[in-house]
DNA sequence: GCCAACGTTGGC
DNA sequence: GCCAACGTTGGC
């Protein structure tokens, strides 16, 4: 079982829309990278669990976690000429694109901020990928030991 | 296959 | 709005 961090800009998508989702439950459409393709096709399993980082807002920081409830499937928004990811090289035949379904597991009481992991970039989060500059991966793996110690931060 | 130009991300 | 960092594109 392995746990990752999911980057969504909350004025588009973050917790409060999952929370108010149908069964909290959303698809991750949109995703047009390659590396996070692969990882969300290859490697993200129904059970894993993630945290919901909050990315270009007020308050960056981790909002809470969510479960993977099914794994990938190809993503039907790069089908979509309407759509602003639609990717004409992606057909239903041989898609490029893939998404996958989380549920809300639990907001955090409070954002644990950019800041407050940045805090701990040289001891007990030292090579978590959200604080290496320059990254843009929106989904990363996340060290178990990450994933507990930042849990007990909140 | 190189690499300059361009687009995007995302913190500040 | 700025800008550093990085990914993608396309001419050669």
């Amino acid at each position: 079982m392995r746990h990752w961090l999911l980057k969504t800009e909350p004025s588009t998508f973050g917790i409060e829309h999952l929370q108010a989702a149908a069964h909290k439950t959303t698809s991750w459409e949109g995703v047009r990278n390659y590396q996070a393709r692969n990882l969300i096709r290859d490697q993200i399993k129904k059970g894993d669990h993630a945290f919901l980082y909050h990315s270009s807002c007020e308050q960056p920081g981790i909002a809470g976690t969510v479960r993977v409830v099914r794994a990938a499937y190809p993503d039907k928004s790069a089908f979509n000429r309407d759509d602003p990811h639609y990717d004409a090289a992606s057909t239903v035949a041989d898609p490029r694109w893939y998404t996958f379904d989380i549920k809300l597991v639990r907001r955090f009481r409070r954002v644990i901020s950019l800041d407050e992991l940045r805090a701990h970039s040289k001891d007990a989060l030292e090579g978590m990928i959200l604080l290496r500059t320059g990254n843009r991966l929106s989904v990363t793996p996340v060290d178990d030991a990450h994933w507990r110690f930042i849990l007990s931060l909140e």
